[in-house]
DNA sequence: AATGAATGAGCCTTCATTCAT
DNA sequence: AATGAATGAAGGCTCATTCAT
């Protein structure tokens, strides 16, 4: 499938290989038929991100969705670890999708999804946690999605570590915490 | 200067726009000329994205530096602070370095510093909090970086908000204040 | 064709004005469609030399396979003839066409095969002389192939002339002859 | 000196790498000094074939005078090692200089002396065979020219060995004399 | 005389896209 | 629907040469 041969494509080559030809050979179609599915190269780059955020959403919504999870923290672990889940094995494409998508204009429209739903998620009682503001689910998701991000782009070795996921959850609860007793005992503000 | 002749370019026409001899012509320089300065079209691109992170690295290191802060939070406050009027005035510009910087493979070792320096700074007395883990200074500077840099990219129109702001001080607290006092009795949850 | 426009390129404006775009447009084709059938520039060059030699290679071994010769001085001449033949007609190309191979780094292994031919069949007994030992096949084939090439790059009024090709013609079967009775008696010198 | 530099440059990245900026900078002096003394790129290639030439012409030149010379073969045995000589150490940096020469329109103007210059010798009688005529004189010329030229251009092992030096030699007498002695017992032809 | 920053024509090459088959 | 040869705009980059200092 095109799609496939162009993940391949860009993660084998970056997106400096990423070409229209390159993926239509990897595909073993012509580029004649590429270009019948396709409108252009940024269509190709465009569905390819599609496909790959509808992954990550759909794991997450999973975790979100978690009915065994007795605690807030159970839960958060759940989220974090789907969207590490999500880059995992795929880090390489990862990075090239997200710079192909960053490269060209398509960023916010097609990533924003994930990101967005979390955010949307933290609106809602599921997480146990009162709702967010608009700034706070903002806040929240882009900073968890910021952490993760970074590690897969800096390629950092601890990655998939259980240090890293704990922090990652530490920091979804002490911030939720935080908007829910506003600096009660800390006169030290 | 080539260099502002090529923060015009890229911010004029982004990433594509972004060619050797428009950069030669805005800059008022024959192409011969802009090749005398610069190996390469990487070269140009990773200057650029060294002069911005040095602004960045600066104003954070100030803010870093400043006596006048009284509490953890001020001082936290200056750091946010910092960062966000780094990107200020310039959002069009820095999303265009910031995708070209991220389309190129020069990302981390460029874009790195700064958030290299803020978790150095975490590593040390300065901000008050105890002394944090690698993973713990990744986390932290990570996401807020992530949140902030989300702000710029999606142009967000909250980005220079006081509310916005307020939460990022908040997440910054919150966490630190969670490192230092594990989670004991959260049973609320 | 390319190739065909590539000669005339060449012969026309030397190495210097040999560029892709007029090959590509003397052969009446777009560039794009030069590079699908040539890697690269030098790729067309290579070609070039590649099929100027098969030509006179051909023509020297239809030479040496003459039935009707019937002493070693014709089959000589016929060799000679034959190479001298093959220059004909093309001297100005054909001067580019070494040029060019030579302003490459391509010479030997594509120029070679002519010599090569040459003095493998000094190597059989066809020329009805002994075997010839490598240095003296290498001498015989360059000494004749250097003597036609010298007259062919200085363009000298007699190339085609019978006087110069009985000089050569006596050029080699002196050399075969001293080969086979080694300077017996020639106090006379 | 800026000759010199300039085969330094010709030697180490033969004709591609051979740059007015290379060359300048090799000799140690700027571009605009290396145009003081070189009307163009051209002329410091001239120069180079012209220094070359003089020395081998030099060379050559010494050993036809030479007084100890018993017979005709030493003699000639005196100028085959000549130009042998000429040529050695420098085979790489010679290799360049004759492709930049044929790679020019310069060639035979520059480079024929040589061979002109053995020619003219064969034209009178220190070599002690009568005196050739002009078609004579060239094959007999070019033919040893062309030999060591290919054997310095295909970098052939056997350059420096007595057996090729052999061969040359008996080429050189074994024609000198068939041109002095008609093909007398020869009846085959 | 020497310098070397600046010039810019022009080269090689890529690759998205088209369209006749 | 598929093919793939052909297209050609455009880009990165080199390097011989000039000229003001």
């Amino acid at each position: 499938m095109i799609l496939e041969a162009a993940a391949q494509v860009l993660e084998a080559g970056g997106l400096a290989g990423f070409t229209t030809n390159a993926v239509a050979e990897r595909a073993g179609v012509s580029i004649g038929t590429l270009y019948q599915y396709f409108a252009d190269k940024g269509a190709v780059l465009r569905a390819l991100a599609e496909r790959e955020m509808r992954l990550a959403i759909a794991q997450v919504a999973k975790a979100l969705r978690d009915e065994d999870a007795a605690s807030i923290e159970e839960r958060a672990r759940g989220v974090v670890r789907a969207i590490v889940n999500a880059f995992h094995g795929h880090q390489r494409a990862r990075k090239a999708v997200v710079q192909a998508v960053l490269a060209q204009g398509i960023a916010i429209e097609t990533i924003g999804p994930v990101a967005a739903f979390i955010a949307e998620a933290g609106a809602t009682p599921p997480l146990g946690a009162p709702t967010l503001s608009r700034e706070q689910r903002f806040v929240l998701s882009r900073a968890l999605m910021g952490a993760i991000r970074a590690a897969v782009l800096e390629e950092q070795p601890f990655f998939r570590s259980r240090a890293f996921e704990d922090e990652l959850v530490r920091l979804v609860l002490a911030y939720v915490e935080a908007v829910s007793s506003p600096m009660t005992t800390k006169p030290s503000f």
